[in-house]
DNA sequence: CAGTAGGAGCGGG
DNA sequence: CCCGCTCCTACTG
C-alpha cells in the first residue's frame, strides 16, 4: 500500500517548489531552462501601447518607479535608490528581447535599443517618454494585480505573512528564472522584507538579492501608488473589471479549477501562450503549455506537486458535472466550457 | 511518448 | 458532502 510516490517520475517534477517553508527540496535537476525558463518565454511582443492609451492611466510620474517592463511580467528593473538623490534615468520598455540567456541578471537597455531616436527634440521626447512611462506603470500595476490573484496574496508587501513572502519569492524566481533563493529569506514577514536594504538582500542571496530587492521595490511602490490613487478615484480600468468579475479569490471562497482557467483565459496578455481561446463564444480553449498551466495551478493552490496529469484529471471530473467537456471534435489539450460566458 | 479516460482512496473545508 | 489531489490502469494517436 505504501507505494512510494517516487515510482512516478513525474512526482519529482516540481523542483520549482520547495514544498513548504524551508523544506529541503529535491535536487533540482532540470529546472533551469527546460522547465522553468521555457514556460516563461514568450514570443509575442508588442508592448501594448494602445491598451494603455485608451485606458488613460493618470499620468503618473514615479520617481521611485524606475523600471522596465516587458510583457509577461518580465520586468526589467533598474532601481534608483531614493536616497541616492539622483534624478531617475528614464525607464524604457524594450522590444521583447532574447536576453534570457542571462537568467540572473536583468538586462539593462538603453534608449537606442528602444528605437527612440535620440535625435528627437526635448519636448516631444519627454512627452513620449511620459507616455511610455505611464504605460509601463499601468502594465506593472496590472501585473501585480494578476500575480496577487494568482498567488492569493495582497499587493502590499508590508502586510505579507512569511507564507506570503515565500509565495512571492517563488513567483519572482519563476519570473526571472532565478536560482532558488527562497530559503535565504525563510521566516521573514513582509514587514521584515520591506525593512531590508538592497545590501541585506544581497547578503542573503548574493546571486539574486538585487533583483529580488528591485522587484520588491516595484511592489512597494505600486502599493504606495495604489493607495494614493485610490483615494477619491474610483475609476476602474477596463481590464480589471473583467478580472474582478471573473475572479473568485476576492470572495474568500477557495477558487475552483474551472474558475482559475477562466481567469487565465481572461488574461491573454499574460497567459496567452500557455492557455488561450480557440473559440471564445463557444468557450473552447486550448492549453498550449500543459506543464505551465499546471504549475500555475499548483502555485495558486499551494500544491507543489501539481502536474498536468492531475490537473487534467480534475478537469475530467467536470465532465460529469457539466462544467467542462471535450469539444465535439476532440483535440488534444482542447476543452470547452459547457456554459460559455 | 504525451494525452485521454475514468476508477478509487484520501483529506480539508 | 463536495472538491480537488493523488495514484493507477488501460487505451489512443
Amino acid at each position: 500500500m505504501s507505494s512510494p510516490g517516487e515510482s512516478l517520475s513525474s512526482e519529482g517534477s516540481s523542483p520549482l517548489f520547495p514544498s513548504r517553508l524551508g523544506q529541503p527540496e529535491s535536487p533540482l535537476g532540470d529546472r533551469t531552462g527546460a522547465e522553468a525558463g521555457m514556460a516563461w518565454e514568450m514570443e509575442d511582443t508588442k508592448p501594448c501601447m494602445e491598451a494603455l492609451e485608451h485606458r488613460g492611466l493618470p499620468g503618473l510620474h514615479l520617481s521611485c518607479f524606475d523600471m522596465l517592463f516587458t510583457e509577461d511580467s518580465t520586468w526589467l528593473v533598474k532601481v534608483t535608490e531614493a536616497s541616492s538623490g539622483q534624478a531617475c534615468p528614464v525607464p524604457l520598455p524594450i522590444t521583447r528581447t532574447e536576453h534570457r540567456d542571462e537568467p540572473e541578471q536583468c538586462p539593462v537597455i538603453d534608449s537606442q535599443a528602444l528605437g527612440l531616436s535620440p535625435g528627437l527634440e526635448g519636448q516631444e521626447e519627454e512627452r513620449s517618454l511620459e507616455q511610455v512611462q505611464s504605460m509601463v506603470v499601468g502594465e506593472v500595476l496590472k501585473d501585480i494585480e494578476t500575480a496577487c490573484k494568482l498567488l492569493n496574496i495582497i499587493p502590499d508587501p508590508i502586510e505579507w505573512s512569511s507564507g506570503n513572502v515565500q509565495k512571492w519569492l517563488l513567483w519572482t524566481e519563476h519570473l526571472y528564472r532565478l536560482p532558488q533563493a527562497g530559503k535565504a529569506f525563510q521566516e521573514l514577514t513582509g514587514k521584515d522584507l520591506c525593512a531590508m536594504s538592497e545590501e541585506d538582500f544581497r547578503q542573503r542571496s548574493p546571486q539574486c538579492g538585487d533583483t529580488l530587492h528591485a522587484h520588491l521595490d516595484i511592489w512597494k511602490s505600486a502599493a504606495w501608488m495604489k493607495e494614493r490613487c485610490s483615494v477619491g478615484d474610483s475609476k476602474i480600468t477596463g481590464g480589471e473589471e473583467l478580472w474582478l468579475e471573473a475572479d473568485s479569490s476576492c470572495s474568500g471562497q477557495p477558487i475552483h479549477l474551472w474558475q482559475f482557467l477562466r481567469e487565465l483565459l481572461l488574461k491573454p496578455h499574460n497567459y496567452g501562450r500557455c492557455i488561450r481561446w480557440l473559440n471564445k463564444e463557444k468557450g473552447i480553449f486550448k492549453i498550449e503549455d500543459s506543464a505551465h498551466v499546471a504549475r500555475l495551478w499548483g502555485l495558486r493552490k499551494n500544491r507543489p506537486a501539481m502536474n498536468y496529469d492531475k490537473l487534467s484529471r480534475s478537469i475530467r471530473q467536470y465532465y460529469k458535472k457539466g462544467i467542462i467537456r471535450k469539444p465535439d471534435v476532440s483535440q488534444r489539450l482542447v476543452y470547452q466550457f459547457v456554459h460559455p460566458v
